[in-house]
DNA sequence: CAAAATTAAATTGCGCGCAATATGATTTTG
DNA sequence: CAAAATCATATTGCGCGCAATTTAATTTTG
């Protein structure tokens, strides 16, 4: 029997499963926009846009970071989270101070206001949640999949950068 | 033993499986981004960016679409598609024309350059396949669970646009 | 058949996300 | 210790993604 990544190495993939690989580039593409369709309404009236959330969730879980520090969590460049965290301390979730030990590095650190948002979250969590319509299970072993797979793809990022 | 949506509606999320549903959330944010970056140096010889390849993709599921039926499949309206598609035809990749019997739509067509890139588009799903690091049949379940989450959450987004 | 309603695209404005660059602060090192 | 290298953050420019508006064409309807 031929084996199936040959099928995919030579080209020959097989109708009916056709570009299966792209199915799932478009899925997790798909997947992602539906979330932030979903969360908008739950979130607009925070003021909040889902990067912005995801942020503060990481605060929550680890307060008082660097912009570097947070930057590798969220996987994203003082590019992106600068102009992002400016908001979010507009918006009086945060507050950012330059570190006085080292000047180079922003510590960022929640208000009360963005430590409030935790509980609110609670809400929005639920209708996420149902909105999934996962059983707790099946989010616990879709998130692993993709945890899993996103750790291999950034091994072969880094693995690219190297060379 | 309390039930565990309760431990959630409270707030009182058990450590080790914490906000399991903020980690989908993340997961696929993240793996979306991981995608995204994977794709790009294969991308970039061919001036093309990860959105633009796959409205590409759909092109060569079924040519001559209106910019309407493209953002139908794509989940992506003009105010997107509409700069995205006059990028793709500066690039050379497609055509874009009025349809004679109906002034108001936009017929996208496939250049031979744009039909020529899905031979190559061969080679680059051969990469992403190897980086995902995932065998045909988790590829399969992975898609699956999450097209079938997607379709839930547009269902529900559909739902509430109705009330 | 003409006015009103609907439809398809395009445009505008704003917030990511990323590459490239700039600006200061700290460390290395010669 | 001073010059060079490194480091953290900010800024700029471009391409999405989406809401809101605009423009032009078609369909409805009165």
């Amino acid at each position: 029997m031929v084996d199936k990544r040959d099928e995919a190495e030579t080209g020959a993939i097989p109708p009916g499963m056709l570009a299966l690989d792209q199915q799932l580039c478009f899925a997790v593409y798909s997947a992602a926009h539906a979330l932030n369709r979903t969360y908008k309404p739950l979130l607009d009236p925070y003021g909040l846009t889902y990067p912005q959330y995801i942020a503060l969730m990481t605060l929550w879980q680890e307060d008082g970071r660097t912009v570097k520090a947070l930057g590798a969590t969220l996987g994203l460049d003082s590019g992106t989270l600068s102009p992002l965290l400016k908001r979010l301390e507009a918006a009086g979730y945060i507050t950012r101070a330059r570190d006085k030990a080292d000047e180079r590095q922003v510590l960022v650190t929640l208000t009360d206001k963005g430590r409030a948002m935790q509980h609110d979250a609670v809400a929005i969590r639920t209708e996420i949640g149902k909105a999934t319509g996962c059983t707790l299970e099946a989010l616990q072993a879709l998130t692993a999949d993709l945890q899993a797979m996103t750790e291999r793809l950034e091994a072969g990022a880094a693995r690219d950068d190297a060379a």
